[in-house]
DNA sequence: GACTGAGCTTTTAACGTTAATATCTGGGAG
DNA sequence: CTCCCAGATATTAACGTTAAAAGCTCAGTC
């Protein structure tokens, strides 16, 4: 049946002349039939796609990259995951990020790169002079951040999973609204009569602390309730813990505690347990990010869940529309995180 | 101070032609430079090398990969996290996959595909039409795997995350002993005095959980212990919940449970919760693979860490020695879990 | 003094693709 | 009947790299 003068490539490989001389053409016209389809007669094209899919034609990435300045390829770098960290938002991104990467056709690539900003910078130039990446994600931007300078001064598209606090108006970002969420989470427990109620927050330094803790003293004020407590500590479940006392031994303590994370949250529960009271029914509790712990522990534990999968998507979006030459303004988007009601927030039956 | 015929190319990037006037030689020679150091002379080397470096020059992977059919890429497939799943293994996996590429020279490019295993292998397929990949990383790999079977088949490299069940000797791969990291468990709780030791695992039709389960058995007759006490139920927080006060309700109850999993360690915990039982005092608890919230809840989950790390390490260095045409059949290594000890298995005074 | 060969370097061609340009058809206008 | 143009297709060259082959230089040999 195969009257073709050559077979397959030993590699298995099939190129464009194989297609062209199945279809008896040239190897440009099947290129047009691919990507210029009115460049080429009707008929000619459907006898070149036939035999495109006779034949299992996949274009060669390589050739392309290397002929159009451009691989189909972004990249982003991982962080080391920390160990005492509850979330595991990472890994969910990751995956609708590939995913989505894959649904605009383009493939994702990891980045690695010595620990701080200067290593991820040569690690982001060295990858660029190397693979003319198309696009780059990034995470976890923050004030004066080094990364997008650089990424912008080469004019690489890019896009940001969090906002830039700059005020930079063409960076394209994605980010969730913290102060909104937090806001969600203590109207919740004001819902259920508390009038006490504190914030365990991070230190200022944190625009994403900074924002969450907004949430709480908007809602705060907005009731007339008191703001007098409140904490700046490092995340972790033992300066969660240590702020819950402080709060509990307090003249006139608190009756809810509104917190930055899952983590200091599991602080405050710890706390609550070693001194005999309940959380929800006694004390009512909320984190945020939604970690697994969250709901595994007993009583589960109110907390905001960031809506990771549209984040990953709507990034992708904004950095193909900026390859695309989109002559919109960047795209900027803020996502409202979604309170999840468990029992540590909630005066019910549950046992301690 | 320049005087080359001509500047860097527009787009910023340094080819090897601008390199080679730089230092007064031809493009051949730079490239034998970089890849074959012994084809030049020493002192041409050396000129060539300063020329590199003043200039900045990378070799574009695009040109290299069209040109030698290697890429330096090397493919990994996420799955979508299980909510559930107690674990963010894979996050750190990831990390370490990609960082111990880096270190090798190569980079990590992540796989989308459909669900199920043809989805999994049409995906690898495409990838491998397009980008001439170097190799491939699976995870998860069970008893007649079919993504093994492809992947041999077009004789691609590759190593696997799970052994091959088929005792396949053909196969690259890397493990974790689940049946020892069980057996430690058990052995540890039975030097706490337990006799009666249940195990609660997973549906037989899991080499992993098989695996596990093994080592529980054999601890348990190595001591003369009863083996009566056994569950095989889903990975959940309530199956293992269930399944624990099944074993509290038997004649002769547990006084220890080794559980397959995290997740239901942590049911079990919620078990004793609800019968005013305290882990660790009353019934000791082990779970399985370090999941963050392990160190979280209080009193903390004794379980086994896996070494995720040297896994990641290993896993690259096999599919490199395969790349390199090392003789010696692929690598199999099977690597031992850590037991963390908390409360959940201690006697000790921590309340409940 | 021609011949050999070792050591180093350059030239050529190819990897698969596509923009730019060239060539080839007919059909219609003059 | 020639000329021109539009539409379709083919040819050329280039992207940056490297294997293979060819070329060059100089010391040593007979």
């Amino acid at each position: 049946m195969q009257h073709t003068s050559r077979g397959p490539t030993p590699h298995g490989h099939v190129t464009l002349v194989q297609v062209a001389q199945r279809a008896g053409v040239s190897a440009q016209s099947v290129s047009n039939a691919l990507n210029n389809p009115d460049r080429v007669a009707p008929e000619t094209r459907k006898r070149i796609l036939a035999a495109v899919e006779e034949l299992g034609y996949e274009p060669n990435l390589s050739a392309r990259a290397l002929r159009n300045r451009s691989s189909s390829l972004i990249a982003f770098k991982m962080r080391p995951a920390r160990p005492d960290k509850a979330s595991m938002l990472m890994d969910d991104f990751l995956y609708v990020l590939n995913a989505s990467a894959a649904d605009a056709g383009y493939h994702l690539i990891l980045c690695h790169a010595e620990d701080g900003p200067a290593g991820e910078i040569k690690a982001y130039r060295d990858l660029l002079k190397k693979t003319s990446i198309d696009a780059f994600i990034l995470a976890e931007t923050h004030r004066n951040d080094d990364r997008v300078a650089a990424l912008r001064s080469w004019g690489v598209p890019f896009a940001a999973f969090g906002r830039s606090w700059d005020g930079d108006e063409e960076v394209a970002w994605v980010d969730v609204d913290g102060c909104a969420g937090t806001r969600a989470a203590t109207a919740h427990v004001a819902a259920q009569g508390h009038t006490r109620i504190g914030h365990i927050g991070w230190p200022a330094d944190s625009e994403l602390g900074e924002d969450r803790r907004a949430g709480w003293l908007d809602a705060c004020q907005e009731r007339n309730l008191d703001t007098d407590l409140q904490a700046a500590v490092v995340d972790s479940l033992e300066n969660g813990r240590q702020a819950a006392h402080r709060m509990l031994d307090a003249a006139r303590p608190a009756t809810a505690l509104v917190c930055a994370s899952d983590t200091l949250a599991l602080g405050v529960m710890r706390a609550l347990h070693e001194r005999g009271l309940r959380p929800g029914a006694d004390v009512a509790i909320t984190g945020y990010d939604d970690s697994p712990t969250a709901a595994l522990v007993s009583p589960g534990l109110t907390t905001l869940r960031q809506p990771i999968d549209e984040v990953g998507r709507q990034l992708i979006q904004a950095v193909d529309n900026l390859m695309a030459g989109d002559p919109r303004t960047p795209q900027h988007v803020l996502l409202e995180p979604e309170l999840i009601v468990r029992d540590s927030s909630l005066p019910g039956r549950r046992d301690t």
